[in-house]
DNA sequence: CGATAAACGAGACGGTACGTCTGGTCTTGTG
DNA sequence: CACAAGACCAGACGTACCGTCTCGTTTATCG
């Protein structure tokens, strides 16, 4: 009869987000985060967090997720293999910076969190996953991809490295690194692919 | 003036890992596991445990890794390319398992503790990433490589996949998915470097 | 919002009582009782302890306080001398028992608690004081006790004995050595102060 | 085959003497005291203390008891009511300070440790007992305490309430309580008694 | 327009585990 | 062989959150 609160839910996204924001000078970790504080930051009482969300988890995917998919678009008006260029580009500016620490937390958490790992799948890997097939998929198609490439494998192997550093804390997450993926994924590894596939 | 008691120490490394290990009915995650249970379970008090390690993640790294390493070791008696391949997927085999999803989670347990991912790159990442270098770099020497590769960016385009399936929980872990990666990887993707730029 | 749980108030303080009741085989000392143990007995959480009361000595005030003074009342159907009288056996009767070593615990405890003792003047030395202090005036009035006397040292006089007898754990405590008490007082001990004396 | 060192005896005593010392600004109350601080602050090991002590109120019985009774002593140059007076005052003197919040304390640990009460009525209550008694006796024998009184009772009340007030923390503890003690012991409190003993 | 039912804040509750502290015992050299 | 050093088991401490559960108290339709 009584409809939920906009109000409520918006306070408890933002209370999420103030508390992770590690531009804020208390800010905590996930693991440190609580419901116990995410209501008292928003005014809010725990039972109201619980009635709509199952577990911590799933709060810091609602509060993370739709942000950041609108953040590392894909772009349309470029030729394919040039929007992939900008996406792992874009993806590894923003992952460079705390969202990427957070986003590495919040796959930490869903490592033992079954379900929140199936939301993770629904909400952010598999649009995001179909996308970038997509992207692969019109670049075999405008002819700047080889066509005898296994697109899902070739993904996989294009966007793996940036979570691997991200989530195994090695190196720079920047555009020299995306960038050197994609030309040696072009050339491949073999001895003497390169200098054929070099001259065109 | 005490020396340390070993036994101790292996009764809370064993405790740790039949209360981590899923062919036990009762066994826990990563993160229901907990110091007090794991005293409980080696009939140690927690002090004791708490003067060998500063945290649950700190002990579980000590209980997994060792035993990782020496289960997936890197065959010298090999051509470099076919060791790289055997050590991928035994890699595979092992992340395939419960250990693989123990894996998972200890990395995702480091994500909100340095001290433990700092742990977790000196006692696992950095000798393992020596490893695979060498023997890229041998393969390299021995000429099944393209002399011009840039090494470090090509060992962890090959081993990075691996550890994305692990933490994104994405298909399958096998043989079959290392063995495509190098193979993707020796030809690369770009149209044309295919069978005819390979071959002489 | 949610007012305080009677059951469980009620719950602690009889687990605290069965703890240190002697006629328990596995009677506690104040000092052996643990704010765990009791949370354990009376199956209530040790925060629902720790919410209403700030440390073990104040439990075990609540528990004893209010049962000893309901045990020993003043009478005052009585002379006051002889309610005097009456008081100090029943106190007598009470301290000899279980109840007495109960008493000298708690008080022992609080040497070392400030914040108990204050509590413990409170709710008991203060009220029982002021209820002392009046019998002795009320015979002051009725002409069994001399005019000219210091009610105050007199009334502690009288009463420091028992508490000297029960905290020092000498001699008996029983109603021939209160009756002795106040005979005593009653004389004075000056020489010549005897039975000459007193009459007329 | 090697003897006690005394060394170590007074380094342990010294160091409880230390660590309880109100004009010491980091003293502790008996309660906090420890064996482990007192090991730590005489330079000897737990093992060394609780071979010659069972239990921290015993090493504190120790430390104190001596000390104290060597600063309360009974003066034999004097008439024995006077010595009584003198006795009574010097007490008051010593329990205002921190020695008898020291006191209070011990005694407070005594209540749940049948042992080291033990100890305490050997080593103090008992000797300062015969003493006490031995006054009033005297007393007698000079004629300034009437011959008729039971010796122990009216010994044990002009002690017990300096007990009471040091045990129970309330009012002042000074000659001039003493002395009113004795005063109103002597006139006694029946109606009349006070005047006819008053003059002579 | 007043009834009513859901959503809400407040927060008490039984729990689990934390990391720290002490107590008292046991072990291993050293002098 | 007394001792120091200190590791060890045991278990209580007081705190933080968990997730559940009343409680009134809004508040927004719906009859």
């Amino acid at each position: 009869m009584v409809a939920r609160s906009e109000q409520s839910r918006q306070a408890i996204l933002k209370a999420t987000m103030d508390l992770l924001d590690e531009r804020n000078p208390e800010a905590l970790s996930v693991r440190k985060l609580s419901i116990e504080k995410i209501a008292q930051e928003a005014g809010v009482s725990k039972t109201t967090i619980y009635r709509w969300w199952s577990s911590k988890a799933e709060v810091v995917l609602d509060t993370i997720l739709d942000n950041h998919l609108a953040r590392t678009p894909v772009r349309t008006d470029l030729p394919a293999l040039d929007a992939l260029r900008e996406h792992l580009a874009s993806l590894a500016t923003v992952y460079a910076g705390w969202e990427g620490r957070l986003m590495a937390q919040l796959i930490g958490e869903c490592q033992s969190d079954p379900e929140a790992m199936r939301i993770f799948h629904e909400r952010f890997f598999e649009p995001r996953s179909r996308t970038a097939i997509a992207i692969v998929e019109r670049a075999v198609e405008e002819g700047t991809l080889g066509s005898d490439i296994d697109v899902e494998t070739v993904t996989e192997t294009l966007y793996a490295p940036l979570y691997f550093r991200l989530l195994l804390h090695i190196g720079e997450i920047d555009r020299a690194f995306t960038d050197a993926l994609i030309d040696s994924a072009l050339l491949g590894i073999a001895p003497g692919s390169a200098p054929a596939a070099r001259d065109h």
